[in-house]
RNA sequence: GUCCCAGUAGCUCAGCAGGAUAGAGCAUGCGCCUUCUAAGCGCACGGUCGGGGGUUCGAAUCCCUCCUGGGACGCCA
């Protein structure tokens, strides 16, 4: 690339100033090279020139012999084609056998403190299919930005303390009494999940109806608690196995027991961004671009929502992240504006806080939408999900499509053991190449250290696609980080598999000629590597056998 | 009414800081198991990139506008 860049200088054609950005790519078809760059096209405004001139002046100035290129050809309106000298590509085996599971990652992140807050499902009812997807975007997400250089601190925000809490209590306590064979209404905004007619068997396997003859604040109070741990317990259970785990769990209550809530109320009023109308303290939010200005403090003295989240916010600010992001559900995406704006009145900026959205998740058995009920809590959990359909392929499945985009998830397909099923097509590629070396050692083949093996027999196109691919990973990564898409790997290691494959079918890698034999080896066992190394990052095991 | 997301092959979706002939899986049809795992491989079929304007040497990609589908618009959380 500097290489282009020297060149085009010497053509001088452009100024240093002037000069794009040189975009070297890969074309999609063979024939167009190996490399690719449009520089000569982009210069036609500066040059003012047509392209097909600009490249032949740049292509002469190419000093090709220093960078391992065989042939450069100008195609088309102006592009400019590499072809390469393929035993270059031998290099990415050397490479990949010497960073084993760290291949792959970059360092755009330099190190970059980076926290990224998602699920933070309400303590009241078992996470669902909505919570599934944010759950293995956000983690998956952690783990790119990780491999590509980011510090990065999971977060999950527990909501314990508003209304919703007394209502779990409530909620509890009705199902409490149902248990004990009483008439027992439940409330208006109650939880109606199977998790609590859980908990209330369980108390009263364990106590009884002790709780009966208390107060009706001791025992709300008791089991507002208790449900509490419960649920949260439940979360943190269905999250592991789920194979994601949080390095902090902030609780909303230890932010008001901290006094943040009435301290970042006092700041907002002391900085003028609030003003009391018709009984309540406002905030002043349309300054910043929101619709309308926000109730911080309902005419009844109570906070909305709103308050201490501004204050969690602001604690988030304060513990000196680069970045911050929020994954949410679709249903929150107008809550964005608020919270932004009350950033601003507090003097932050807006553009450290990036909030994510992700659509909806329909689910689909036998042809058909499963229908979800609140009322009835007739909804999928997490956990029977995972019961059903293993935590492989949902998480496979909810990281194999951007965000944006609502889901359909095909329960049949995802439970199927079959050519349907992307997910198993990829970990069979890893299981495979796994069987190939079990079937090496029966036969006493001992895989050599790479820097011992003579890999100039890998000349088969075939393979050279295969190890152009695998030298793609790291710019992979970097643009699933840089796009915050871990899709994108989904996307790479399928292909990836897919290639694989298709060489396994047509080509024996254990043959009679020794040196042959390892130098496949060598190539089969970087496509492990780096099958291993993605399979990882997007939290779905690579199974040695199938 | 305002805001967000989507509209690309029969279905589900990639591609979108502009680039060459728009890709994949599934479905459909036809082939391939005496040799390293057939949860596999090969071939074929399939598209006015929602419509219309604009910017550009070049638009699925950027801008404007309209249409359709989904979601959100509380002194709930």
């Amino acid at each position: 690339m500097n290489e282009i860049r020297e060149a085009v200088l010497a053509s001088e054609l452009a100024a240093q100033a002037e000069l794009p950005e040189i975009v070297l790519e890969t074309p999609r078809e063979k024939v167009h090279g190996d490399y690719s760059t449009n520089i000569a096209m982009q210069l036609t405004r500066i040059a003012k020139q047509n392209p097909r001139a600009i490249a032949e002046r740049i292509v002469s100035q190419i000093r090709k012999e220093r960078v391992y290129v065989e042939r450069i050809e100008i195609a088309g309106p102006g592009f400019i084609n590499f072809y390469m000298d393929k035993t270059f590509l031998h290099g990415v085996i050397r490479q990949i056998s010497r960073e084993g599971e760290s291949y792959g990652k970059v360092d755009i992140g330099a190190g970059k403190k980076v926290q990224v807050e998602f699920v933070s499902a309400n303590p009241t009812g078992s996470l669902h299919l909505g919570h599934a997807r944010g759950a293995a975007f956000g983690d998956s997400l952690c783990n790119v930005l990780a491999f590509a250089g980011y510090d990065v601190t999971r977060e999950y925000y527990i909501n314990d303390a508003g209304n919703q809490i007394l209502n779990l209590a409530k909620s509890i306590d009705a199902r409490y009494r149902q248990a004990l064979g009483l008439e027992a209404e439940m409330p208006e905004d109650g939880y109606y999940g199977e998790d609590i007619i859980g908990f209330a068997k369980q108390l009263v396997e364990q106590d009884g109806d002790k709780y009966l003859s208390w107060s009706e604040e001791e025992r709300l109070k008791f089991f507002r608690q208790y449900g509490l741990e419960q649920e949260l317990a439940k979360i943190k259970r269905d999250l592991e196995r789920f194979r994601v785990s949080f390095d902090v769990w902030t609780s909303e209550t230890k932010i008001y027991e901290a006094g943040e809530v009435e301290a970042v109320l006092k700041e907002l009023t002391d900085k003028g961004q609030t003003y009391e109308a018709d009984g309540a303290v406002w905030l002043k939010t349309t300054p910043y671009g929101d619709d309308k200005d926000r109730v911080l403090v309902k005419n009844d003295g109570t906070y909305t929502y709103l308050t201490p989240d501004i204050a969690y916010h602001k604690n988030k600010y304060e513990r000196g992240f680069d970045q911050m992001i929020n994954i949410w559900g679709a249903d929150h995406h107008g809550y964005i504006p608020r919270v932004k704006a009350a950033m601003q009145a507090l003097g932050y900026s807006p553009d450290k806080l990036t909030v994510l959205i992700t659509q909806m998740v329909s689910l689909y058995q036998g042809g058909e939408k499963v229908k979800m009920s609140k009322r009835t809590g007739k909804a999928v959990t997490m956990e029977d999900l995972m019961d059903e359909v293993g935590v492989d392929a949902i998480r496979y499945f909810f990281t194999m499509r951007g965000i944006d985009s609502h889901l359909d998830f095909d329960m049949d397909l995802a439970v199927s053991q079959s050519n349907e099923n992307p997910v198993y097509y990829v970990q069979y590629a890893h299981a495979r190449i796994c069987s190939i070396y079990r079937q090496a050692e029966e036969q006493g083949i001992n895989p050599l250290p790479v820097d011992q093996i003579d890999l100039g027999g890998l000349t088969l196109e075939a393979e050279f696609e295969l190890l152009r691919k695998l030298g793609e990973l790291p710019q992979e990564v970097a643009e699933a980080a840089r796009l915050y898409a871990p899709h994108r790997l989904i996307r790479y290691v399928f292909e990836l598999a897919s290639q694989f494959h298709s060489y396994y079918k047509a080509e024996r890698i254990i043959t009679g000629d020794a040196q042959l034999t390892q130098a496949r080896l060598a190539l089969v066992g970087c496509v492990r590597t780096v099958l291993a190394n993605v399979l990882r990052l997007i939290g779905v095991s690579a199974p040695e056998r199938m």
